[in-house]
DNA sequence: ACTGGTATCGGTACCGGTATCCATATCAGT
DNA sequence: ACTGATATGGATACCGGTACCGATACCAGT
């Protein structure tokens, strides 16, 4: 029945105004110990809660941060998230999350649709944005930070690595731990931009030393264990001589790796598997997959911390932080020795 | 400089009032073709993208529905919000996450939080709630389903399954299949309300068989592999007769499956495992950890209908939800014979 | 007693939309 | 030509807060 209670019940019932009602609430000056204490325990009976709506409609400005990521299922993204938790911590601000599934017309729609709640800043997974989207955030006028990526060109700032450095450095590393004949495992490539560069990174390394992948296979579903291993499979069907496969990330890469435990193939001593993120899942079976780890809490909290100080007066004015991620041969480098 | 362009704007531009330009953009009743499209014309080349915030505010209502879960590092809860995405899908509300990373007091701040954005309804997690939260659900007034759980009395609706039951179930299958001697491993057990649930369960049903556990071992980090591994590593030095091991979820279990292959001890020839979730990971090596299967997805995909069939004027009014996981014992049936 | 300063409060006008109700235009039917 | 139904547009009053500025009270200093 009692609708709920509005500042203005609170008011009333403290026998003060709405405005310092409101004050006192905020902890904003001018307000006597005694009247604070009043309304606090007026609020405190009636179970008042306050209205987020008006009151950001109202003061012109909110403390939400919009975060937008393709994917939940992959643990990377719940990481960076929790970066995202920690860089803004203790700035008042609060995340909104939204997940995309890699489809670009829902990504334009959920922008949007953060957009309209105002928020202070934007996080936005990916350089890569159709033009549309772009304009969208362009238009914004509140700081936008893109992450994971660097290879291309921000909207405003960005923080992440070279998904095509990456892919090299990996691959540079296998070639000098003696590593020849490479095949090569992705899931979902057409919507995954940045395992795409990552392979293509990887072959412009090997065809600088005159090599290049033996063979190639492909799942168009979501990257997964499961998949890792159907391809891994494949792969070691068509072409059963590859010394080193290449994955498009940890996620597959495990997958293969379980596939060769089973199969009684030697890994990394008859086959060398490498993955991409440094996930924990590949740690279930420390050193057996080479990987390139990832800063993914570290790139949200340094993606939260520029937003934050973007609001602080400082204007960001297209940043673009890059963060080094790490190449880890793992059980590879005894291999051969 | 031109700051964002208001449906005062759209409205001007396109030569109507802004309550006509509202409903053109709206598609509500009594608007012509032609103003229609003027004003979308108008707001297409201002770039308008509206305010929810002054939207909700003055209709009263929004498509908000406020989604507080415990963690996002752990799939399962991944997959709920996927279930609550597909549950959702064309009723046009909007789901909006928050992580409580198992913590009573974050959880109590989220839920003000997300209670003082309006929304149309509530989907939080567990049925365990401290007194001030339940009371701030209770003064709500709005649909409110808690999810996973079911052992317990919802504020309101609940979806979920018992978990009580489910350790039980699974240990009587065990017990029939000739495991006798039982050890348990588990990570986070005061956090994790539901996997104590669980053991509670099971230890239930051995004690019914005249067994009890022989050994246990408990983490209190969250549960990851690398806990799993280890604490198999500490349980089997302290018990190495045991014949299975029952985990607080699949990935602890996956850590154990982990360890014994390494250690060459045969799974489930040796050593039976027992896990909880029916995680991808553990398919992996299909079939070697026994797990009880539970309908994530679904769970989700329910809690959303719940709401959605509630704010359709039908009050939900105390539904509590049964779902069934699914005991599966992989290759233990096979085991002795 | 008068002035000026400080500490507290309240009144009013919004913020950007939408609900509601009223006004006007158009047209068929008689 | 007049009536009433139907279709469409606008005016106004909010929704529940906050910014801004002015009002009041009280006290010290001269």
């Amino acid at each position: 029945m009692k609708k709920k209670a509005t500042l203005a019940d609170v008011a009333a019932a403290a026998g003060v105004s709405k405005m310092t009602a409101s004050r006192a609430l905020r902890g904003v000056r001018d307000v006597s110990k005694a009247n604070i204490a009043r309304v606090r325990q007026a609020a405190q009976e009636l179970g008042y809660v306050g209205n987020f709506l008006a009151a950001s409609l109202s003061s012109q400005r909110s403390d939400l941060i919009g975060v937008v990521v393709p994917n939940l299922a992959n643990i990377v993204f719940a990481q960076v998230l929790s970066g995202i938790s920690e860089g803004i911590a203790g700035s008042g601000m609060q995340p909104v999350f939204g997940v995309t599934d890699y489809d670009p017309d829902k990504e334009y729609d959920i922008i949007r649709n953060m957009l309209s709640w105002q928020p202070a800043g934007l996080i936005v997974t990916g350089l890569d944005l159709p033009e549309a989207t772009r304009r969208l955030l362009e238009n914004a006028e509140i700081p936008v930070v893109q992450i994971m990526d660097i290879d291309g060109e921000p909207v405003d700032a960005c923080v992440g690595f070279s998904h095509i450095r990456a892919g090299e450095e990996i691959a540079q590393a296998l070639i000098a731990a003696g590593l020849r004949k490479f095949g090569y495992a992705g899931c979902a490539l057409t919507m995954d931009v940045r395992a795409a560069k990552r392979r293509i990174g990887f072959q412009r390394a090997l065809i600088q030393n005159g090599l290049d992948f033996v063979e190639e296979v492909e799942a168009f579903e979501l990257s997964s264990i499961g998949a890792g291993r159907l391809l891994t499979e494949q792969l070691l069907k068509k072409a059963p001589d590859v010394d080193c496969i290449y994955f498009s990330n940890d996620d597959v890469a495990a997958g293969g790796l379980f596939y060769c435990l089973e199969a009684g193939i030697a890994v990394p001593g008859k086959v060398a598997l490498a993955g991409f993120n440094g996930l924990s899942i590949a740690s279930g079976f420390p050193g057996r997959i080479a990987t390139v780890r990832t800063p993914r809490r570290e790139i949200g909290r340094k993606a939260a911390e520029i937003i934050c100080s973007a609001l602080d007066g400082k204007p960001a004015g297209g940043e673009a932080i890059e963060l080094t991620p790490e190449v880890d041969l793992g059980l590879i480098g005894a291999r051969k020795g």
